[in-house]
RNA sequence: GGGCGCAUAGCUCAGCGGGAGAGCACCCGCCUUACAAGCGGGGGGUCACUGGUUCGAUCCCAGUUGCGCCCACCA
């Protein structure tokens, strides 16, 4: 047997300081290289690629918990022997990261335009190389366990190739086509954005109804919320069944204050009962009108610039929309009484999801993504079961969404991005170039200005990051990725394209290995303690770092994991980080005092020679590991943690570490074997935690191990047949008695450490025969000395206490206490009874019930008659 | 306008057909040589409302009220 001298070797400081253990831990990590993957390993794959962070900013909050929750599924699988990677990586966020550094050039006075689009990209990259350094310095604080030397950016020359290769496949194949059609304009960011980069909110409007037509016999009435429009109208619209203006379709109206006339035209759009039943036409600026225009051979009348300001007609020329608007309906007022009607009217108002200008929907020469065939593919995969999401119910979102969507418009009218790859000739030719094309030179060739959406890249990263277009080992070893986990917030944003683009790319795979990834896991998002949402301009929003330098990074992480139920959102709040920092602390105290009394890793003794308590907390470590692994394979992290948490403390410490005190101070074989149990359960239940707080668990899993690290640790495997009912009940029995006992001390007012003497009267062999000691030290009663007269006694289980309280016992807080307890047990007989007396209960109840009943009313039978002892014991 | 989800202890949330749970907060007592970032004990809930199904409902169904989210081109 070794001897127990490694505590003194490597004593542990009193308390757990995050800011003294993190760092050098994790730069030995990087250095050994333990999460760097080799694609020639032959262990089976497992990889997860990261949600890349927008180079705008820092990491905040969200990104902590979206990291705890990969980094636990990765260290475990990397234990469990997978060729485990976690890739890393950033996004370069077109418009996002364009519009910080504009906002930083405005400080100086300045616009992108003075600098030129040359040396305004350079200046995006100079903010891209400081902020993309905070947040990979944020990560290294996390611990994320990520491969460094496979770090990836959007933006850089593999990612960009790849992003060229799969635009001019996708042009080749009639997948990429430029059209002009209304898009969603952002006066204020200059670009077109898709439809889910807008927002919708109820915004208070005016529904302005205006006479269209001759003052004096208008019949025409149409209304709008944007009144400036009608200056760009073409024609008014009544449904093809209307009766009533039947008479009027094929005639022409004028248009107030334009001097213009326009047709009267007949289309099905047009809902009858609403308002008048009669649509003003406005092509350039309305998806709806835009289509109608289209059917009707309509022209389009662009009346507002990319400024928003009306470009057309004396008067309003130069005004800004929400300026014309007002000065549009004076103009009609002033005309004759032209408009009809004014009302307060909420709508529906689609605002820029960047800065929350409102959109302006306006026609523009865009390049689209045909998106029919690619996204039936992302349908066909989830329905097909070759994709799995958790949780299940988002699935139909999933569906609902694929399965409508619009073409995506790619196109954006920014600097930063990838540039469309796609040149114009002077002649009106139109070549696409793929990567390793000649791009055509010549006088009026040119480059289209236009870059890409920023999602049109994300949506290739499972497989860009990881060499495509080349056929790299990399990506045969690690396409398709395990799992992606993510937010439900970009489902659609990243997710859906992902599915489009990686079932694209790879069709030349077997339909099971083209997904991106077999398994999707959407997370929540991250609330404040309140569970409001964490904005800054509400003031709640926390930065890591603040937790992070306060309660350290393993106390971030397990708050965030704790909170983690399969797809909802996670509130948290500094009271919750620092309950994770005391439950670190509590393990490393653990630890400590295992360590200073000798435990170490070494075979376990036969479960004979093992001690009831031994055998219990054995049985629960298995029970507890066991449970662990279930909930992995759920991504049901808030329970996992909550079982580690519970078994840690509420077990292990507060009953197990007690316990063992008696063993230790006994000395001999019965400390030995105390200490290889404590070293035992202390080195599987580190290495259960480990993913989820690795910086103390490799701190305290090597002090007590001496072993290289827990990192590269093996996953402990649970072993059904180390989980032993009987030493449950034991243990039970034992915990029972103990706390009835510190029950009754405390209602007597007696001290927590007042020693009283009391004598244990049990069955031979019970619990309280042979723990008699442990007993006796967590309920702090002596042995009876000679002439011992008991002034209490009470009655737990099958075993009688008889207590000498030094001084006289208060009866009256005793009979308070039991005629309680007796009331409880006498409603739980009555529950229990009222059943058993239930014939129908019996008839239909299953067997196991009926034996439960009958169980508990037999108990409660036991009770009563116990407190009624003891109650007339009492006088009462 | 559609679709989805949620209402359980003061707060944030688990549980989901047969004994109401956790963390934090609260009250009482303890500086017990692992830990005061701790230890022991305790109080606190007609499980939103109304009906239904069932021997039995916090749990299933319907409706009501309140809240949240997603989608949508209704002037």
């Amino acid at each position: 047997m070794a001897e127990p001298t490694r505590s003194e070797a490597r004593p542990l400081p009193p308390a757990f300081v995050p800011a003294e253990v993190d760092a050098p831990l994790y730069e030995r990590w990087v250095e050994r290289g333990y999460f760097e993957a080799d694609e020639k390993s032959d262990r089976p794959p497992f990889c997860i690629v990261i949600p890349p962070p927008n180079v705008t900013g820092s990491l905040h909050v969200g990104h902590a918990f979206e990291h705890a929750l990969i980094d636990a599924l990765v260290r475990r699988r990397r234990m469990q022997g997978y060729e485990a990677l976690w890739l890393p990586g950033m996004d370069h966020a077109g418009i996002a990261t364009q519009n910080v550094v504009e906002r930083e050039l405005a400080k100086q006075g300045l616009s992108r335009h003075d600098l030129g689009r040359e040396a305004f990209v350079k200046k995006v990259w100079e903010w891209k190389a400081e902020s993309g350094g905070q947040i990979l310095g944020q990560m290294r604080r996390l611990g994320d366990g990520v491969a460094w030397s496979r770090e990836r950016f959007t933006m850089d020359d593999g990612l960009s190739r790849a992003v060229q290769e799969i635009f001019k496949r996708l042009y080749d194949d009639g997948l990429v086509y430029r059209a002009e059609r209304i898009i969603n304009w952002c006066v204020r960011c200059h670009t077109a954005l898709s439809d889910i980069e807008v927002e919708h909110t109820d915004d208070e409007g005016e529904l302005v109804s205006i006479r269209y037509g001759d003052p004096a016999t208008s019949e025409v009435v149409v209304a709008t919320t944007r009144a400036e429009t009608m200056l760009g109208d073409t024609a008014v619209a009544v449904h093809p069944d209307d009766d009533r203006y039947a008479h009027l379709v094929g005639t022409e109206v004028e248009l107030p204050l334009t001097g213009r006339r326009i047709p009267v035209v007949a289309d099905p759009h047009v809902d009858p009962t609403f308002g008048t039943g009669m649509v003003k036409v406005t092509p350039a600026h309305d998806p709806n009108d835009f289509e109608i225009g289209q059917r009707h051979g309509l022209p389009s009348l662009l009346v507002l610039d990319e400024q928003g300001r009306v470009t057309a007609h004396g008067p309003f020329q130069g005004l800004d929309r929400f300026e014309a608007r007002p000065a549009v309906v004076a103009a009609l007022r002033e005309e004759g009484r032209l408009v009809a009607e004014r009302r307060p009217y909420v709508h529906s108002v689609g605002h820029c999801s960047r800065c929350g200008t409102v959109v302006e929907p306006r026609l523009s020469l865009q390049w689209w993504v045909r998106v029919g065939p690619l996204a039936k593919a992302a349908g066909d995969a989830v329905r097909g079961g070759r994709v799995v999401i958790h949780p299940a119910e988002i699935e139909g979102r999933w569906f609902s969404w694929v399965d409508n969507m619009h073409d995506w418009c790619v196109s954006r009218q920014l600097w930063w991005g990838h540039r469309i790859p796609v040149w114009y000739g002077p002649d009106g030719e139109v070549v696409c170039v793929g990567p390793d094309d000649d791009v055509p030179t010549g006088p009026g060739w040119h480059q289209d200005p236009d870059v890409l959406d920023t999602w049109f890249s994300s949506a290739l990263w499972p497989f860009s990051t990881l060499g495509w277009p080349d056929d790299t080992p990399a990506l045969a070893k690690f396409y398709p990725n395990q799992v992606l986990v993510t937010g439900y917030d970009i489902l659609f944003f990243w997710v859906a394209r992902m599915m489009m683009f990686g079932l694209y790319a790879r069709a030349d795979q077997p339909p099971a290995d083209a997904v991106p990834f077999r398994t999707v896991a959407l997370h929540g998002m991250v609330r404040d303690e309140h569970g409001k949402k964490m904005s800054k301009s509400f003031g709640n929003a926390v930065d890591p770092i603040e937790w992070l330098d306060r309660f350290g990074a393993d106390a971030v992480r397990f708050t965030l994991a704790r909170g983690a139920n399969p797809g909802t959102d996670v509130p948290v709040g500094a009271d919750w980080v620092q309950a994770a920092r005391n439950f670190c602390n509590k393990l490393w105290n653990a630890t400590r005092f295992a360590l200073l009394n000798g435990a170490h890793v070494g075979s376990l003794p036969p479960a004979a020679d093992l001690s009831a308590p031994d055998r219990w907390i054995l049985s629960r470590l298995n029970a507890t590991a066991a449970a662990v692994d279930a909930f992995y394979e759920d991504f049901q992290f808030a329970k996992l943690s909550e079982a580690l948490f519970h078994f840690v403390w509420d077990e292990f410490c507060d009953w197990y570490v007690e316990l063992a005190k008696t063993p230790l101070a006994a000395g001999g074989a019965a400390a030995e074997r105390t200490r290889l149990v404590l070293g035992h359960v202390l080195d599987t239940v580190l290495r259960l935690l480990h993913p989820l707080i690795p910086f103390v668990t490799e701190k305290l899993w090597t002090t007590l191990t001496g072993e290289e690290s827990v990192v590269i640790a093996n996953w402990p495997r649970a072993d059904d047949s180390l989980v032993d009912a009987a030493a449950e009940t034991a243990v039970d029995e034992i915990q029972r008695l103990v706390t009835e006992v510190r029950r009754f001390r405390s209602d007597q007012g007696l001290k927590p450490r007042q020693r009283v003497t009391a004598r244990l009267i049990g069955p031979a062999g019970g619990s309280a025969d042979t723990h008699e000691i442990e007993i006796r030290s967590l309920t702090w009663l002596d042995e009876p000395a000679e002439g011992f007269a008991p002034t209490a006694s009470l009655q737990v289980g099958s075993v009688l206490v008889e207590i000498d309280v030094s001084g006289s016992i208060d009866l009256d807080a005793e009979r308070r206490r039991t005629e309680k307890d007796l009331a409880a047990a006498r409603n739980e007989l009555a529950q229990a009874a009222a059943k058993l007396d239930n014939e129908q209960f019996l008839a239909k109840a299953p067997d196991a019930v009926v034996t439960r009943i009958r169980e508990r009313r037999t108990s409660a039978e036991a009770e009563i008659a116990r407190l009624e002892a003891r109650l007339a014991a009492l006088g009462g």
